[in-house]
DNA sequence: TTTTAATCTAATTAT
DNA sequence: ATAATTAGATTAAT
């Protein structure tokens, strides 16, 4: 076979990227015209109606549509990532110093932890956001214990006004 | 030289990772206490911030901090990719086809085109972005075309009304 | 079920 | 003009 294609998540290749990458990539150029009966609508009709990531489904590939994040053909999502204890370990401690790691802190990061550049994007984009999560709900924590404790006085307050 | 560190962006390590790999990673695990005098007040200061990028009025960012998205130590943002004609000729055919390329897409993408597979995840969401852009583009010039018209069929009916 | 890696959008920054 | 980054929301794997 001429495509050495790994399916990973379950999702067969219905058209060859080669197909693509040889007929659309350079006869396209030429001004050539291929007969593309999926793509009479691509620039039309999906704005954002299909976008918000429904169809767990997939109806057969066929037709439509590849304009989606749900029905793409050729592979799913990356598959997860599971860091090691000591991977994270590295990871907290410069999270410490540092929240915003910039591209040579993170190509450092990955030589040195076996991991490539992006993955280490990815996880301090998640950390942040595990962080702001934190701060948000230690926040809202923080008010209502302020509420509850207004809500003590009050009744203090009350508890005064009927003694006097 | 044991660091073959490349400074991409003319930006210098200050505080090597080493040190937080090395002493943070492994003695922080048996609970040895670090004296870290930036975590405290940083004596950095004139090292970072004559980084190659922003820090337009930058306040004196002594004490604090190396936790904001542009005062970070240790390297900018990753340089910007010039694709060639044909990179993007490629791309552009795919995403006429799929505009939501699975990793194993991605990946095929990457190894054809020499390219970091993330480079791809980038495109494509800048390549989706920019459509949404221009389909919002041509639906509001309907608009105002539609009401342009409009405009012109009031006009013509108020001149017939004023003929009969 | 909970945690979190991965993906997406939208806005923005910066080359 | 567009590559890179961010926050935020969501999806999905563990």
């Amino acid at each position: 076979m001429a495509s050495a294609v790994v399916p990973a998540a379950g999702n067969l290749p219905v058209f060859s990227i080669e197909r693509i990458l040889g007929l659309e990539g350079k006869l396209a150029e030429r001004g050539v015209k291929l007969h593309r009966p999926w793509d009479q609508t691509a620039e039309v009709q999906s704005d954002e109606e299909n976008k918000s990531c429904q169809q767990r489904h997939d109806q057969h590939p066929s037709r439509l549509s590849f304009h989606s994040p749900t029905s793409s053909w050729y592979g799913g999502r990356r598959p997860r990532t599971a860091f090691t204890d000591s991977q994270v370990n590295v990871l907290e401690a410069v999270f410490q110093v540092n929240r915003y790691p910039g591209i040579q802190l993170r190509e450092h990061l990955a030589g040195r932890l076996d991991l490539d550049e992006d993955r280490i994007q990815i996880w301090f984009q998640n950390r942040r956001a595990k962080l702001r999560r934190s701060l948000r709900e230690s926040r809202l924590r923080m008010v209502q214990s302020a509420v509850a404790h207004l809500g003590m006085k009050v009744r203090e307050d009350l508890q005064v006004d009927v003694e006097e």
